[in-house]
DNA sequence: TAAGTCTAA
DNA sequence: CGATTTAGACTTA
């Protein structure tokens, strides 16, 4: 690594890497498509489906149900050979876990995590609703959650546990990139112990480390602490203060509140509320739920960034190009074959794409039509005056219905890109540049919004069976991460888009890089990393696994239920007795 | 409904 | 001189 970084510029990248290969535009299909195959594969796990995906490498996992039907069906009398259930109405499946001692890390750092010795005796308390047996049993989903990632899929992952998307997703930031972390209680302040685990986690964090916190939250709340504006790196980075200002610095002040902060940071474009939003996250406590899984997405889009753009062929030439994968998008994201199949998973089986889009043997079918169409520029302000040029990242856009032949699936492509263009996009942007000649546009991005679900497919689509469907796919990218929560399992990134991340202004160096050619990275050529496949090397990973590689699920002895006829592994046999006298089925 | 703001990876 | 690509939640008018 020599110090190629995202969002640098190609000058800059060229100066601390002579050698460096500039590949112009990308290709994000593989990323998209590993996404979408993990997530899934996730998903099948969730008992309530609320999975939420953020980006291409993180997901949240909201385990509360499975977890609190764990605890019930726990022996406290028997931690060391607990079973845990992890299908639902399948009590033979699951696996064995110790549960006198937590899975992975945790924060505090306690003693040696790996080793099996550390005393988590604490966890077993019977104390208010359990918290702590909760985040246990969360650590050791998680952990299973991972080590089925890594046999079914080659993925490695990170994970944190705790009772939120905060705090899951922050305390999974610590073991990179094949760790997890359980967020320890206590949680809240107590007379005998004034400082929670949470409080003192988070007080060490920049605030612009809170998620939620962006930059522009942060400068205010940087600029309130220090009773003047808060100072940035002027130029091309953008998003970077010059200023540390904690979470602990700001819970230190007197005058903080939610009204204040309200006041403080409220404003138009800002959520209502916002206020009470920050308080909490600096102190600790989010509600926010995980969402519910999604089939489809709220909205498509697709863009592209240009030097200059100021002839109406060009406009033309690149608004056909855009909308033509757009509309690609649109078929590979919002249908599905009659069988029920999703076209990626046709073309997966077909390999061949033009095969499976619009002409395949089986005819596809909308889930979700768009009914809105969007055409968004950013163009760029001309010259002042004195030479220089007001720089500005502001887009203006202007929206249409989207007409309906473009959800028409037995046209051709590029039949319906041409009368898009012509008959939707062109007049749109006729309205945002009235003007005949003189702009100079620097973006264009063109989105369809406002899906409305087809009938005959939210008919329990999202708790249909998804096991199965995905076949396929293993071993092509390395990683993803795994947060867990209470709670709330989050996974977490770490895969290779997350590796040349910037943090703190210089870029982090994992050892995988190595094996990824040093002169082909660079911020234009996202897929290159792809192209390297790391070699899988199982003795690390495993000692990296910190823990006890023992067989789970199902092992060689068993016994056979007299009640339901089931065939149980014997370790699994105490926790099956209990699930009758619970009265189940 | 339309256009814009902010945040995220 | 340069300037990412998407997606989602939310606001005001």
């Amino acid at each position: 690594m020599q110090g190629l970084r995202k969002l640098q510029l190609i000058t800059e990248a060229k100066k601390v890497c002579p050698d460096v290969i500039i590949v112009l535009g990308e290709d994000l299909t593989r990323f998209r498509d590993a996404s979408k195959d993990l997530y899934n594969y996730l998903r099948a796990f969730s008992w309530n489906n609320k999975v939420e995906r953020l980006g291409f490498d993180e997901v949240w996992m909201d385990v509360t149900d499975i977890v609190d039907y764990n605890l019930e069906i726990l022996n406290s009398h028997d931690l060391q050979n607990s079973f845990f259930q992890i299908s639902h109405d399948d009590p033979t499946s699951g696996f064995a876990l110790d549960a006198s001692h937590i899975a992975g890390h945790a924060y505090p750092a306690t003693s040696a995590p790996t080793d099996g010795d550390a005393d988590h005796s604490d966890f077993t308390d019977s104390s208010a609703n359990h918290l702590s047996t909760r985040l246990l049993l969360g650590s050791h989903l998680a952990h299973h959650l991972r080590k089925q990632l890594h046999e079914h899929k080659n993925y490695t992952c990170t994970v944190g546990i705790s009772i939120s998307k905060l705090l899951s997703k922050l305390v999974g930031n610590i073991h990179k990139p094949n760790g997890q972390t359980t967020l320890l209680p206590p949680y809240d302040a107590t007379p005998d112990q004034p400082h929670s685990n949470v409080a003192s986690f988070l007080d060490n964090h920049d605030i612009s480390a809170i998620p939620w916190i962006g930059f522009k939250l942060a400068q205010k709340l940087r600029a309130h602490f220090l009773g003047r504006a808060a100072d940035f790196h002027d130029g091309l980075v953008y998003g970077k203060t010059k200023e540390r200002i904690t979470v602990g610095d700001m819970r230190a002040l007197p005058d903080l509140g939610p009204e204040m902060l309200e006041r403080l940071l409220g404003g138009p474009g800002l959520p209502r509320g916002i206020g009470a939003r920050v308080y909490g996250l600096l102190h600790g406590i989010d509600d926010a739920e995980v969402r519910q899984a999604r089939n489809v997405p709220r909205q498509i889009s697709i863009e592209d960034s240009y030097v200059r753009l100021d002839t109406l062929a060009e406009v033309v030439a690149e608004l056909t190009t855009l909308s033509r994968r757009l509309l690609a998008r649109m078929q590979l994201d919002l249908t599905e074959s009659h069988d029920g199949v999703d076209v990626d998973k046709r073309i997966e089986t077909n390999e061949d794409e033009a095969a499976a889009v619009g002409t395949s043997s089986m005819p596809a079918r909308w889930m979700a039509k768009p009914t809105m169409l969007r055409l968004t520029t950013r163009p760029r302000m001309p010259l002042q005056a004195d030479g220089t040029r007001v720089r500005t990242f502001k887009r203006i856009s202007r929206s249409a219905p989207l007409p309906s032949f473009t959800l028409d699936l037995p046209t051709h492509l590029d039949a319906l890109t041409t009368r898009l263009v012509s008959e939707s996009l062109l007049p749109l942007f006729r309205k945002l540049h009235p003007e005949k000649s003189g702009w100079n546009l620097s973006l264009v991005n063109v989105a369809v919004t406002e899906m409305v679900d087809c009938a005959g497919d939210e008919r329990g689509r999202a708790g249909r069976d998804i096991k199965g469907m995905f076949g396929r796919q293993d071993g092509v990218l390395r990683e993803f991460s795994v947060t867990e929560g209470e709670g709330s399992l989050e996974f977490e990134n770490g895969s290779v888009l997350k590796d040349w991340e910037e943090e703190g202004g210089r870029s982090k160096q994992l050892d995988r890089d190595r094996a990824v050619d040093q002169n082909a990275v660079s911020e234009q050529s996202v897929e290159l990393p792809l192209k390297a496949k790391i070699p899988r090397d199982e003795d690390q990973w495993h000692a990296d696994f910190d823990e006890e590689d023992e067989d789970e699920g199902v092992g060689e002895d068993t016994f056979r239920c007299g009640q339901c006829g089931r065939t149980v592994p014997l370790f699994a046999r105490d926790a099956h007795d209990r699930f009758h006298a619970d009265g189940a089925d």
